[in-house]
This record gives structure tokens, sequence and C-alpha cells, in this order.
RNA sequence: GGACCCGUAGCUCAGCCUGGAUAGAGCGGGUGGCUUCGGACCACCAGGCCAUGGGUUCGAAUCCCAUCGGGCCCUCCA
């Protein structure tokens, strides 16, 4: 820890501070200044103010006057604002050192909150009949950054797939293959997935306006999926397997992997639910109605608002009931009744499982906490599972990680040959309103391969490759990570392609930049100097920037926020480019402050690298 | 009818959780910077009654209430 030791100790002194003199205690905060107003700041004389009876301005001088950095050589000292702010500054000629050494550790940035505590981290859960589109895509990436922060924090992390292979969803397509006589091969060559979703769901859900006895169909399907022993359900397994498949492809292409995949069609035939179920009724959790509108029905009361029907009246249950021994079995509240076996090697040669109901290969993908990343669409469910989660374990042992949808941009709605009115559109698959995962990486890679190309003469065709795919990946991870997870993104075809700017192309081609300061000299950094010499403007932000990672780990830790650390990435690599333009490097009057500015530009290498691996975002030697 | 989310510069957004000093970025507009560690850049200018109205507070973009706009959810569908 860095920073944020800083930030702790300077509380605890203060808190001393405050005991000697005898104040009620109050909750007053600590934090990193604001340019102009020193380092890091204290708003304590405001919150003493009335218990004193003094001004701000008076307490803060008499505070000031009693700290004491013996102790904290990193901290030079602390001045009185006349707004009335304790402001405290860095002795960088000792923080320098501090910051530089710890940088180059593995582990930089690492907090401990976990202990090592097992969660499951459950993301993406895609019906398997279409290909991903960039709504999913958000889901996945958010899934996927939350579980690498949540290891930087050191938790034992689990990451889920719920394959949702028993739906309406599913019957549709199947409708298409046995009723419509759609190949159950893609035509030249086509992505399975891009296939069963752009044209057998899209062609069978038009024909429902029309046929409604076709429409009709689609439940008797849905019947005989669930019967395993039918002929339609075996289709629909080597069916739903393929498109799987192929979702996984798009998904590792993204660099996102699983530990295991968990089918629903498994989980009904688990009879999870009828444990589930029986240990709602003793616990009376839920109860039988047996007047008024829900006559005949199991319900989960809901303060509020209308109770959640569970089983109808004529004894099936609804889909919640699916949800309910999921999350039970996730929390590790039932037996497990499945074994595990393996489904594939990932792209980064993880192995990735699959459950299974026989067998005998026993693993545990349970956890002690739960997060399930669904769209803020599904809150008012996620609600009740939660609810209910929380009268078997502790509150917050369950949690639902919301997010706004992805729409799409009038521009991009036209684009794809529909027309809309306002300025952006819901995505649907029976639209066929929606744009791929694998057609927005397809064109990102074209045109970053194309800038790369016109910026490079020399460089070999898979290195062009190779930095098309990192800087590709890199921005649409970027672009997903860097809204607040309550704003709807409207995305832009054209607008996604943008590389100027708050982009994550800017953030790499700053890592880039520096490798090239390093790649252009003999010298090689020695770290066993000191580095009072870094002591431009220039310089000091930099290293604070790369010192203030702890902080921002805390914070995105703390509130689950992935976005911090996108905003971080892209601050250190603003600072950074201030340096580069004023602090040549190169041209250091002395080897000593050349070796320092060299050690300085390693530092902030591993920094950003570390911060863009929490978003699994690459950072390319050129680009 | 009920629940939840959003409203900050021309546009896209950060800051709000945890109230405090001068409300920050990017794009777009206007200047300036390559005898260069790579211009996917840097430096600067213009642009804001933080949706509106109340309240709490010594102090509100931030907390509370109401209103207005926009979105989304609420079936014995999945």
């Amino acid at each position: 820890m860095v920073f944020l030791n800083l930030l702790e100790n300077i509380r605890s002194k203060t808190d001393e501070i405050l005991e000697a003199k005898k104040c009620e205690p109050v909750k007053f905060s600590v934090e990193s200044a604001k340019p102009g107003f020193g380092d890091i700041t204290c708003n304590v004389p405001f919150l003493l103010s009335k218990q004193l009876k003094k001004s701000p301005q008076e307490i803060s001088v008499e505070l000031s006057e009693m700290y004491n950095f013996d102790d904290m050589p990193q901290i030079k000292n602390v001045e009185s604002h006349p707004s009335g702010y304790l402001n405290f500054s860095i002795d960088y000629t000792k923080f320098n050192d501090f910051v530089i050494r710890l940088s180059l550790q593995e582990n930089y940035g690492a907090l401990e909150f976990g202990n090592n505590e097992k969660i499951v981290v459950e993301h993406t859960s895609v019906n398997p009949n279409k290909a991903l589109h960039v709504g999913h895509i958000r889901n996945i990436i958010l899934g996927d950054v939350v579980s690498k922060i949540l290891k930087k924090a050191n938790y034992d992390v689990k990451i889920l797939n719920y394959v949702d292979d028993s739906g309406l969803q599913v019957a549709d397509i199947i409708v298409g293959f046995t009723e419509l006589g759609f190949s159950q091969e893609s035509p030249n060559n086509e992505k399975f997935d891009h296939y069963c979703g752009d044209t057998v769901y899209v062609k069978t859900t038009e024909k429902y306006e029309f046929d409604k006895e076709l429409e009709g169909k689609r439940h008797e399907i849905l019947k005989q999926i669930e019967d395993r022993s039918s002929e339609v359900s075996k289709i629909a397994q080597t069916i739903t397997r393929k498109v799987l498949n192929e979702q996984l492809k798009t998904v590792w292409n993204l660099g996102v992997f699983y530990d295991c995949l968990n089918f629903e069609s498994q989980i009904i035939h688990s009879k999870l639910w009828e444990t589930i179920f029986e240990k709602l009724k003793s616990d009376n959790q839920i109860k039988y109605e047996d007047k008024g509108d829900n006559a005949g029905c199991w319900v989960i009361p809901a303060d509020g608002e209308d109770d959640k029907i569970l089983v109808r009246s004529n004894g099936v249950a609804t889909y919640i009931a699916k949800d309910i021994p999921y999350a039970a079995w996730k929390l590790g509240l039932v037996e497990d009744p499945f074994y595990y076996k393996i489904h594939s090697t990932q792209k980064n040669s993880q192995t990735l499982y699959e459950t299974t109901l026989e067998g005998d290969n026993k693993l545990n993908f349970s956890g002690s906490k739960v997060i399930t990343v669904i769209d803020n669409r599904q809150i008012r469910l996620q609600k009740i599972v939660s609810g209910l989660m929380a009268k078997f374990k502790e509150e917050g042992a369950y949690t639902h990680l919301g997010y706004e949808s992805v729409t799409l941009s009038a521009d991009t709605v036209k684009s794809l040959g529909l027309s809309v009115d306002g300025e952006s559109a819901q995505m649907s698959g029976r639209k066929g309103l929606y744009v791929n995962a694998d057609t927005v990486l397809e064109t990102l890679t074209k045109r970053v391969y194309d800038e790369s190309k016109s910026r490079n003469e020399n460089l070999s065709e898979s290195e062009l490759q190779n930095i098309a795919n990192i800087v590709a990946v890199g921005t649409i991870r970027y672009e997903m990570i860097k809204p607040d997870l309550d704003k709807i993104i409207t995305f832009d075809l054209k607008n996604s392609l943008r590389l100027e700017g708050d982009t994550c192309s800017y953030i790499q081609y700053s890592y880039a930049r520096a490798s090239r300061i390093l790649e252009k000299t003999d010298v090689k950094p020695n770290f066993d100097s000191g580095f009072e010499l870094l002591s431009s403007e220039y310089e000091k932000n930099l290293i604070k920037k790369i010192g203030m990672f702890d902080v921002h780990v805390n914070d995105s830790v703390n509130n689950l926020s992935p976005k911090v650390i996108a905003k971080y990435s892209y601050e250190l690599a603003v600072t950074f480019s201030s340096f580069y333009e004023h602090v040549k490097v190169l041209a250091s009057e002395t080897t000593e402050l050349l070796n320092a500015r060299l050690c300085l530009v390693v530092s902030f290498q591993k920094t950003l690298k570390t911060s863009l691996g929490l978003l699994g975002i690459d950072a390319p030697e050129r680009m």
C-alpha cells in the first residue's frame, strides 16, 4: 500500500489529536486534494466547528500545529488553509523512492479484503439460440472486470455462466428446424450462432404473426425439450451446444473465461427445485392462497408490491422457480446434485468445466458470497431472490450487480436497414434489431489495422494483426466499462471507432510511447539509486498518480465499481502524456537524472499495465 | 395505478454513495506547438442559474420532499 497508507496514517494521527483535545468523535475525511491545495486534505475543522464553538479557520490553525511527522518522512508539513481545510504536503524527496520501488512489485495495488474467501460471480447467461450482441457484451465485460478486481482484493473467485437452454427462445429456433425445415447446418460457413439468431430465429418468429398454429407449436416443443428422452430434446441439445460453442469463441476473443457452465435443463432435472420448495414451505417463506385472484397458487409475499406467484394453480412452477434453486446452489445452501466434467480448454488454456447429472467427479463451485450480473430490467425479480437468500444466509451474501441496458443509436439502426422514431432504440432479437459482438470486433479490428499500418511502415503482418486485436478488444472493453452502471449506453457503430481523446487507444498509446523511450537507450535503469532528482511538476504529478493506484483499487472494490479503474487508467495516461511532452527523458543533462527518469518510465509502464490488466486490456509495446 | 433509473457545457459523460475551497474531462468550435524519446500528442481560449420549486444545514450539483421531462419494469409468459 502506498497512498492509502499515507491517508490512513494521517487519519489515525488526526484521531489521536482529537482524543488529546478531548473532542467528541466526528466522521471526517482524509483524501487526495485538488490541485493547488496541497496533496492531501482533511475537512475535520468544519466538523468540529459547532462542538468547539470556534470558526473552522481557528480550529484549522490550532490543529495544524499539533501534527508531528517524525515517523512519516513522506509528509513534509501541514498547513491551515484560510477556508478551514487542513492541507498536507508530500515530501517528494522521500515519497519518490517509496512509490517507484513498490510499483515494481508483482502485486502492486493488491489489497486485503477477501481473506481468500470464496465468491461466485455469475455473468453472461444468454440463451443459446443466437449470437452475442453488444448488449450482452456489457454484461460479460462488467462481470469479467468485477471478477478481476475481486481477485486483486484477495477473493477466491469462481466465475459461472448460466446456460439458459430450455426456455421459449430456444423452443423458437427448434420450431424453425423441425417445423419450417431450416437446415441444421449453416449455409456458406456462416458462424452457426449468427445463422440461428439472424436467420432461423428472426424468420420463425416473423411467421408467428400470420401462422397462429405455428405459434402454438412452440409450447408443445418446449414441453418436448424438457422431456430428455424425446427426439426433439436431442435435437435441441445438439443445436444449443453448437450455438453455445460459437458464443464461447466470441467471448474468448474478448479475453473472457469461466470456471464452470451451468445448464438450466440440468437444474430442472436435478430436483433442486423440489428440495428448495420444501424448505421454503417449512420455513414459512411462502404461502398457499386459498382465495382471491391467486387462489390455488403458492406465492412469495412481497411487502408493498404484488405477491409473486411461485407455483401456479395447476401445480406448474413459474420461471422464478428456476432462479431460486440456482441461487441457493451458488451459495452452497443445498446439497450439490451435480457432477462435473471438462467442457473444453479455453483460449487461455484454462479448463472449463460443466455440470452433469451422471459421473462421479465432484468439484465445488459455490461461494459464501455470490454476485449475479444481470441488467436492471430484472431488478424486481432479483430483489425477490436476494430477499429470500437473506433469510437463509446473512444479509448481502447474494448481491445483484445491475446495470442499465445498451440501446442502438438512430444512425446505427439506419445502417441495419431499419428505421426508428427518436434518438435510440432498444435492441430486439425478434426484429433483427441488434449488432452482433463479432461484427463490432471485426469492424474495429479492421479499422485499427488500417490505422496502425498507415503509421508504421516496417511492422510485420503478424505484428499488425496483434496490435489490431489488442487495441480493438481494449476499445470495446473500455467503452463498456467507462460509463456509470446506471447510465444507458447508446451504442453507435461509427462513434465506437473513435481512437482519439478519452479512448482506450489513447491510453495504450501512452504505453507504447514509454516503450520507445526505453528502447532507444542503452542505459539499463538502475533502481538502487535515489529518486530525489525527480522534482519537476510533471515528474511529481506522475509519481503521485502512480502512487494513488491503491486508492482507486480500494474504491472500486468497496463499491463494486469497475469504472473507477477505467478512469484511473485514463488519468494515469494523461499525466504521462504531459510528462512526455515536457520532460525529454533521453535529453537529460546528467546520467543520474537520465537513470532516475528511466526508472520513472518503467514504474509508469508497470502500473499502467497492471491497471489495464484489471480491465482485461493489454498494453502493446508498439502500435 | 405502483416500483426503479436518468436529467450537469452544442454533443457524450465524470463528480453525487461519504455535503465544504475554483463544478472537471472528451468530442465539436477557435488559437498556438514537430531542426520531434512517434501528432492515436501537448499547451491555451470560448462554452454551465448542475431540469424546476421547496426543505434540511453555518454550507447543497451532492441529502430529503414535490413537480416536469425521458427511460424501464410490474401476466397463473420465459
